[in-house]
DNA sequence: TATTGTTATACTCTATAACTATA
DNA sequence: TATAGTTATAGAGTATAACAATA
């Protein structure tokens, strides 16, 4: 009782503190290959995701509409990505990775490997089922929670 | 088996969206008092190590030596932190807390408390113990492998 | 020689607001 | 009216390298 109270501020800094070493140890890996942490993301949610809109992207990766734009510029200027004329909505892009980009994807992931072994290997294949689980219903509930409580509305 | 190699970019994508669902609330949440919340972590830190060095500073939020000097910056231009020159060590300078910093800090901790409280919510106590466990596991073996990866050593 | 901090510089991400064009 | 995207603009964090002063 007094220990979770006591606790109050320890995951959200516990998460922070993992997130970014996360982030930095990817940033380091990838620096090499000219491509940002978050621009990997953006590349891994075209893969799964095939042709996005530039709006579905923003969603996916809950982003800014122009940040997602800032991105897309320069991984287009990369080579990495294309951009279209939607077939059926003419105000809307579509986006999709090319070819390059499929391959730098696939390289990205390679190195990124060891990082990836590396927060597996600190738990068992069941603690990270929890890990991920716990994870989720945090972002679920801080999601729900920012939609449902916009103040300015 | 199968899970833990399908399973393999889960954990990095739900630690990124957990802690982004965390940043971009309480981001939300301050942007009223000024304060960003990279910000208020750094005065977190100041607030548990009292008075600091901008190097101590560093490596407890984890960062480089010129961005926290970028922030320092702004929080003193704000008059929530006061810099002096270290009593011992004439290079080095020292870092507190003012009192209208101190303040903030509770106001902020106030505001904060929302998020807190959702975060907590989503989970048992006892689940909580585990997060924060494996949440730290995590960080510590990839900061860890940070250091003993030195590829440019 | 190594370390603390500063400066200059540059890049990325983020976000807002005004705007065009389309639905 | 609402939505997709662009543009301009600004701020914040990040990082590197060169530098001064001190340990």
């Amino acid at each position: 009782m007094d220990e979770s109270i006591e606790q109050q501020r320890e995951l959200p800094l516990a998460l922070r503190a993992a997130y970014m070493a996360l982030h930095r140890g990817t940033e380091a890996a990838f620096a090499k290959q000219g491509v940002t942490a978050d621009q990997f993301v953006l590349l891994l949610a075209l893969r799964d995701g095939g042709t996005l809109t530039q709006r579905e992207l923003a969603d996916r990766i809950s982003s800014d509409a122009s940040t997602i734009r800032a991105m897309l510029v320069l991984l287009e200027r990369g080579g990495l990505i294309q951009r279209a004329s939607h077939p059926s909505d003419s105000r809307a892009k579509t986006v999709e990775l090319t070819s390059a980009g499929k391959k730098k994807l696939r390289q990205l992931w390679k190195v990124g490997q060891k990082i990836r072994d590396d927060m597996y290997g600190a738990m068992s294949p069941r603690e990270a089922d929890v890990l991920i689980d716990l994870l989720r219903r945090v972002a679920g509930t801080l999601s729900k929670e920012r939609k449902s409580d916009c103040v300015s509305c």
